[in-house]
DNA sequence: CCTCATAATTTGTATCTACAATTATTGCCT
DNA sequence: AGGCAATAATTGTAGATACAAATTATGAGG
């Protein structure tokens, strides 16, 4: 039976939960930020998620889906589909592992070009978040995310 | 031409990028935190994003939807496919607003019966996330997010 | 009154994301 | 060697997200 409507809120929850929900909160800004990257790429045709990958596959030089995926975090199945989008525009190739279970993923020499491309793009993106959330905010939620990248990094060695 | 693999890197913006991505960072938390409420609600076969579309509606107690987009900076057409999910599951119903355009959303019982079941979900995966980044963490997180989100409450009056 | 810019939503399309289940390999253990 | 749990990746499915374009209803001017 529907209450009536314009009663502001007789439950306790929806005060609890507005008022100190994380979630509600992170992805709050995961849009905005989101939002200025893939506007700054568009020019690119590259996304926000493609040029994380991308960054780290370069930085790592060569490495396999499920160690990219223990430093960021991914889904394995997110990962490949990305990949797959990567993989079709030509800015990562793979070569198969000794293990054959495995590939080994890098970036080709239009996939670096494509970054070098992105990085002044990147550049107005990071001072625009800067201005919307005020710079020492901004530091601050990187510090968060140095956090679990570096949790990432160390998963990769110790194995808690 | 792809490069010989196993180089680690040769390009400046990999480098630059990994260091100090604002979007990286703040996705990578994003995934993490949202992927401990959505574990804790499963049960109840809400999601976050629908906990916290119907967290907002019941504390409005009655609003349009693009006043609900305004201030959680969501896109009206995203909106629009959650509130589907909502209202086919009678949490959310909607009456005719005065403008034939626009339609004014609230809460059903069953929404708020949902809401109070969540209730201690939602506060167990609180916790969760305290744990995950540290509490001071977490609350400085949170402090970035309040700071957006009163920005959406301001621009319903001022417009600037 | 008609026209047209504007506002509120929805629809079409595409990407990101994750869970569950599947496929292909590996490597251990008897 | 043979069987089988564990590992790496993919596929099926579904929700979240946003941009662009279409729809519907207002409201202001001529």
């Amino acid at each position: 039976m529907p209450r009536h409507p314009t009663r502001p809120d007789e439950s306790r929850a929806s005060i609890e939960i507005s008022e100190a929900c994380y979630a509600a909160r992170v992805r709050l800004v995961g849009r905005m930020v989101t939002r200025i990257y893939e506007t700054a790429l568009r020019p690119l045709g590259l996304t926000t998620a493609q040029m994380n990958i991308l960054v780290l596959t370069s930085r790592l030089g060569e490495a396999s889906a499920a160690r990219i995926c223990g430093i960021l975090w991914l889904d394995p199945s997110t990962l490949s589909r990305n990949l797959e989008r990567l993989q079709a525009r030509g800015l990562i190739t793979q070569r198969p592992g000794t293990d054959r279970r495995s590939r080994l993923l890098w970036v080709t020499r239009k996939g670096a070009d494509t970054l070098a491309e992105a990085l002044p793009l990147w550049r107005g993106a990071q001072s625009e978040v800067e201005k919307a959330l005020g710079r020492a905010t901004a530091v601050s939620v990187k510090a968060v995310g140095d956090r679990l990248l570096a949790e990432g990094f160390s998963r990769e060695k110790t194995d808690d």
